[in-house]
Order: structure tokens, then C-alpha cells, then sequence
DNA sequence: CGAAAAACTGATGTATGCAATATGTTGGGG
DNA sequence: CCCCAACATATTGCATACATCAGTTTTTCG
């Protein structure tokens, strides 16, 4: 049994976030980390210094690293960073997408509404559809775009724990695959506004109101 | 005299590799640079990397850091993805930047032509040509954009070093105060258009041909 | 003489010990 | 009874020592 290479406490740290076990504000204690992998906290060290740099993790010098709890104003940044580069982005693959490709798609929606349909499965609904958008990332064949996107898609994992309605549907079912027919029709321009409007949807379904909380006026409430 | 912060260690090496002190290919010797800056080796492996994070240095396991040279199929990466990003990115600037933001931009095009005029400070111009768009970047608000945007003018640096054909003129001088004429009229589209030529221009003054060096034939060769 | 093995060199990878720092706690004085 | 200071605790920050590895030179033997 070899020991663990600090990349792979890096992916085992990062899983464990995004599944929802290690919620935001949890602090990342070296020492503990490193008898759990039975590794020295050097390696530990590493794979913290990573997600510090990814945004995941949030270092408060000399106290410890710490979850992420990225606030509303964060949130939107991340969104609008979003809007920003994926809608280009799908324009492009729906126009050098390979059949291969469509078929990795379909192979991937549908394992999205097996884990939609079965109960006790949300926390993978959302990984899930953030391996979605990765996904096209990859296909664009542009290896920095896929670190970019997979950099925004953990922090929106975390935004959506963070904020989502319970009750809302903050992912309507169909979306993703409305986007796979897009692309396969090659209608890059529909399949940009999909993306588009799939971001804003994902983003309005989240409770990010009030726009600053730091705003309330003391002045108003005690007069 | 305090110690330097793993951070100022990394903002100096990564200096140093801008103005083509540390050409593509070194490498980064720990020990040497922890007497160089009188620290342990832990910070200057700290710094490093995060240089190897952001693809400015490649990581050889056992061997060592070396500043990377990128190939000419990741230069092309680096200037899709940038042409995906920043024609969006300069719309929106162009429809919330501030009098003060004109201001700050018209500042750094007089720095970039003042250098450019000068002999003997080409080097600075290139870090100052990549300031002007973490710039534009910082006018957005958008910290993640800027990060992003900081990673991909790192690289494109280091590519303009290695690809860069000496005589040719890599960027029209006139590009960026267009650029910035045309977010004062608030015209977000000629901005974006600006931007999105511009990036081609840069792409192609430089010389990424042949396509795959490894693609020599043997057979034609020897016929 | 030539090739394989062995020792050498220079560097990274990893663990660990100690100092510095922030926070919580306890006890004493006003 | 409250506040402040000194101590106690937990954890990070940093340096250093040692193990390991890749590449190179030297040695040895056929």
C-alpha cells in the first residue's frame, strides 16, 4: 500500500466538499487530515495550498485554512464569468463536435436523469451537472478552458449549497439535453443561447437577494 | 528586514521569467533560489508551485521545475481562449467603465507608447501590453476574470518570447488606444471586434507554423 | 577496447521538530 | 461582579534533516 500522492489528497479533499460532507466554514486542520491519509502534513499542506489557490478553501493567516462560503457578491461574479465564456464555448463545439462526442453527451445527460429520478441521489445531481459543462469544455480540446471551467464549477457546486431554494427547481431536467440537440444539429448560435439562458436559469433559482447585506442602514431601522 | 512571503518570492521569479531573465527551459533550482532569497527551501517549493499551477513552470516528478515552453499547439490554446473571453470581456467593460476608468486606460496606452518609443525597454513593453488587459479585467469587477485573465497574459508572454519573429511588428501600436476609443463611445460591439482582430493579429505575428514539428515525414525526406 | 555494473553527484520528495501566533481559560484585583 | 492580565492550548509557519531518485562518471571484468 503505497502512500497517497498529495494530488490525490487534493481529489479526496475536494470530494468530500462537494458531496456535501465537509460544508462551507469546515476548517481544514492539517494534523487531523494528515492521519487520516497517514501522511506527513506536508503533503497535506500541498493539496490545502491547492484548493486555497482554486478558491475552494480560504486561508486566514496563521488560524488555518477554512471551506469556502463564497458570499452572494462572489456568487454572481462566478455567474457572470460564466455567461461570459460558456455560450462562446458551445457555440465552437457544436461546430467541431464528432459523433463520438454527441455520444459521450447523450451517455452523460442520461446518467443525469438516472440520478435526478432515483431518491437519495442530489448531492451527485449536482457533481453531475458540473461534469456536464466540464464535458464540453473537453471537447473544445482546449485543455486551459477546461481548467478554467472545472476551477467554476466547484465553486458553483458550493454556491448552490450555499444558496439554493430547497424547493426550487434550480435545474430545470431538460436543459442539458435540449443543449446535446443543439449541438448535434450543429446550431451553434441556439445552442450558445441555451447555454446563455441554462446559466441564468441556475443562477435565479439561487436565493442570492439581498444584493448587499452589508448595506442594511442603521440610520432607517432605528429612526 | 523581515523575510519574504512565499508570495513576493513567487511575484519575483515569475517577474524574472517576463523579462526574459529566466528564458523558457530553466530550471528553477530550489535550494539556489532559498539562498538566493534567504528562506528555506519550503517557501521557494511554495512559490514554485504555484508557478507549475498556473502552467508558467512545468514540473518534471524527481527532476524539477523548469520554466515552460510552451508548444506552438498550447500557444494556439492559450489565444482561442482568449479570444473566447476577452471580445465579451470588453463589451461589458465598455458599458460600465467610469471617466475615471477611461482615464486609468488612457494613462497605461501613454505608458505602453512611451516605452515603445524608448530603445532599450522592449521587454517592458511586453509585460505593459499584457497589463492593458488584466486592466481591462480589473475594470469588469470581476476578480475571477481577473485571475484568469493574469494566468493567460503570463503565457502569452512567455510564448511571444519563443515565438516571436524579431522583425516583425507583434502589436499594432494604434490597437489599444482604439480599443480604448471605442469604450469611451461606449460602443461595446467595435470593442469587441476590435478586440477579437487584435488577438488574431497578435496570434499571427508570431510564427506557430508548422503545425506539428513532429509531423516531419522520413519518407519524404529521403524520396 | 567496450559494455555493464557500481559508486557518485545534484537535486527533489517527505517527515519532523520547533518557533510564532491566535484563541480560550483561569485567576486575581478593582 | 466585571474586567484585564497571565497562562494554557491548539494550530499554523518555517527550517532542516534525511530518504529517494535520475543522470553521470568511474570502475571493473569479459
Amino acid at each position: 500500500m503505497r502512500a497517497l500522492s498529495s494530488e490525490a489528497i487534493h481529489q479526496r479533499i475536494l470530494a468530500a466538499i462537494m458531496e456535501h460532507k465537509l460544508p462551507p466554514g469546515t476548517q481544514l486542520v492539517e494534523e487531523r487530515l494528515a492521519r487520516i491519509f497517514s501522511v506527513s502534513r506536508t503533503k497535506v499542506r500541498e493539496a490545502i495550498g491547492r484548493l486555497v489557490h482554486d478558491r475552494i478553501a480560504t486561508n486566514i493567516p496563521n488560524r488555518g485554512a477554512f471551506v469556502s462560503s463564497p458570499t452572494a457578491d462572489e456568487a454572481r461574479e462566478v455567474f457572470f464569468a460564466r455567461r461570459l465564456i460558456e455560450p462562446n464555448l458551445v457555440r465552437t463545439v457544436a461546430q467541431l463536435a464528432t459523433p463520438r462526442h454527441i455520444q459521450q453527451l447523450r451517455a452523460h445527460v442520461a446518467r443525469e436523469a438516472e440520478a435526478r429520478t432515483t431518491p437519495g441521489r442530489e448531492h451527485e445531481l449536482i457533481t453531475l451537472t458540473g461534469d456536464f459543462h466540464i464535458l464540453l469544455a473537453e471537447i473544445s480540446g482546449n485543455s486551459f478552458l477546461v481548467r478554467t471551467l472545472r476551477e467554476l464549477e466547484s465553486l458553483t457546486a458550493l454556491i448552490i449549497l450555499l444558496y439554493d431554494a430547497p424547493d426550487e427547481q434550480h435545474c430545470a431536467h431538460d436543459e442539458h439535453p435540449r443543449l446535446v440537440d443543439a449541438i448535434e444539429a450543429r446550431d451553434g448560435e441556439r445552442a450558445a443561447l441555451l447555454m446563455h439562458t441554462h446559466l441564468e436559469h441556475v443562477e435565479h433559482s439561487l436565493k442570492l437577494e439581498p444584493p448587499e447585506s452589508s448595506e442594511v442602514d442603521l440610520e432607517s431601522v432605528f429612526a
